[in-house]
DNA sequence: TGTACATCAGTGAACGCGCGTTCACTGATGTAC
DNA sequence: TGTACATCAGTGAACGCGCGTTCACTGATGTAC
C-alpha cells in the first residue's frame, strides 16, 4: 500500500464544478425525477413520455436509461419519494408541542404547511392515487395502507384512546388520512390565495372536530356498534 | 321452415338491422363512448388514443369526427354521462322508504348497490377527478361541487336538520360526499368478492355514524365552533 | 305509387410527427502502479 | 510523482411504429314530387 493524500484543501479529483462523477450521475438522477413530477402535474403521468422527461431535465432521450429500464420504474421512484415528504408530515407532528394541546388544530395547520411546501409530491399521489399507471397505482395504495396505520401508533399515544379497540382506532385512523388526503387535493386544485386557504383548513378543522366528537358520542353508546 | 318468415309488421322504412340513420349514428356515437369508458379503466383516459377508442367501437378512426370534435369533447361527454348516473343514486335514495328510517344504513346500501351497476362511471369519475386531461378535471370538480348541494338540499328535509346552519349543512354533505367517493374508490379497486364488498359496507356505515354522532354532540356544546 | 336527387355516416389512402429503443461512439473521471 | 489504461454518463444517428388529421370517395338512407 502506497503512500497517497496529500492536502486536504485541495481536493485532487476536483473537476469544473467541484461534481464527482458519481454527485454528477445522481444530480442528473434527480433532475429525471423532478422533470417528471413537473410534467406529472400539467398532463398526468400516464400521458408523458420519456422524450419529454429527458428534454426537460437537459439529457438526450437514450441518457435516461443510465436512470431508469423503463417510465414505470421512474413512476415508482416519484411514488417513494413523495411518501417520504408525508412521514415527514407524521414526523414533524410527533415533534410539534402543539399536537398534545390540540392535536386538530395542530393537525390541520401542519397539513397546509407541509402541503404548500411538498405541494408537487402531494399531487402526484392526489393524481395518481387512482388515475394512471397499474403499477404506480398499486405502489400509492400500498403505502397509503401502511401510512394509516403507521397513523394508528400514534394515535393510541394519545389520552383516552389507548382503551380503544384496534378497529376502532383504525377507522378514525382512516378519517384523518381521509380528510388529510382530501384536503390536500382542495389547496391543490385552489388558487394560491390566503383567505381561500384559510377557509380549506378551517373546513378542515370543522370535519376532524365532528370526528373527534362523534368518538365522543359512539364511546357514550356502545349500542350504535 | 326455409321459407322466409313473411314480416307482419313490416316497417317500410326498415334496413336489414331495422334502424334510422340518426339512430345508428347515436349507437355508433354510443359505442365510442363505452369504449373509451373501458379504455380509460385499463390506461387512464389521459393515456388512451384516438385510434384506439375507435378500433373499439368498431369503426375507422376517421369516423370518430362524426360525433367528437376532438378526445377531449367526448371526455366532457364520459363526465356529463358519469354524473347522470350519480344524479340517479340520489333519486333513488329519495325514493327508497328506508332512508326515511335509518339513512346511514340505507345510504352506505344505495352506494354499493349502485357503485357495483355502474362501476365505470364511478371509476372514470374517480380517475379523472385528479387524474388527467385539465378540462375534464375542472368539468368534475363544479359537477361534484354542485352535486354537494343537491344533497345539502336533501338533507335539510331530515328531522333536526332543518334547523342548522346552512354552512353546517354544507360540511356534512361534503362529508358524506366524501365518504362516499371514497368508498366507491375502494369497491372499485377491491377484488369483487361478497365479505370484502360486507367490509367496505360496514366501515361506510361506522364512518357515517361517526359523523351523526359528531354533529349530536356538536349540537349541544356550541363552544366548538 | 316510382323515379330522381340530396344527404351524410362511415371508408381508405396518405401525410408528417413524436415516440421508445438499438447501437456504436466520445471524452471526462477514476484507478493502478 | 506522472503515465497508461479502465470505466461509464451522456451523445447522436437511425429504426420502425402508432399517432391525429386531411381528403376525396362510396353507397345506403331520406326526401321531393
Amino acid at each position: 500500500m502506497h503512500e497517497r493524500d496529500t492536502a486536504e484543501t485541495a481536493d485532487p479529483t476536483a473537476t469544473d464544478d467541484g461534481l464527482s462523477r458519481h454527485e454528477q450521475k445522481e444530480r442528473t438522477r434527480q433532475a429525471l425525477l423532478d422533470a417528471a413530477l413537473e410534467l406529472t402535474d400539467e398532463h398526468g403521468f400516464a400521458g408523458i413520455s420519456l422524450r419529454q422527461v429527458t428534454r426537460r431535465a437537459g439529457v438526450v432521450p437514450t441518457a435516461f436509461y443510465r436512470h431508469f429500464a423503463s417510465m414505470e420504474e421512474l413512476g415508482l421512484a416519484l411514488v417513494d419519494q413523495s411518501f417520504d415528504t408525508l412521514r415527514g408530515m407524521l414526523r414533524e407532528a410527533r415533534q410539534d408541542p402543539r399536537t398534545y394541546k390540540d392535536v386538530i388544530a395542530a393537525s390541520a395547520a401542519i397539513i397546509a404547511i407541509q402541503v404548500r411546501s411538498h405541494r408537487s409530491h402531494f399531487a402526484f399521489v392526489a393524481r395518481e392515487r387512482f388515475g394512471g399507471v397499474p403499477a404506480v397505482r398499486r405502489r400509492i395504495r400500498d403505502e397509503l395502507r401502511l401510512y394509516v396505520s403507521e397513523l394508528a401508533v400514534d394515535l393510541r399515544t394519545f389520552p383516552h384512546l389507548e382503551t380503544w379497540r384496534s378497529e376502532d382506532v383504525l377507522t378514525a385512523s382512516r378519517l384523518f388520512v381521509n380528510i388529510m388526503v382530501s384536503t390536500a387535493e382542495q389547496i391543490i386544485e385552489s388558487p394560491d390565495r390566503p383567505e381561500v386557504l384559510e377557509q380549506i383548513e378551517t373546513e378542515a378543522r370543522r370535519q376532524m372536530r365532528l370526528i373527534v366528537l362523534g368518538y365522543a358520542g359512539w364511546r357514550s353508546d356502545e349500542t350504535l356498534r
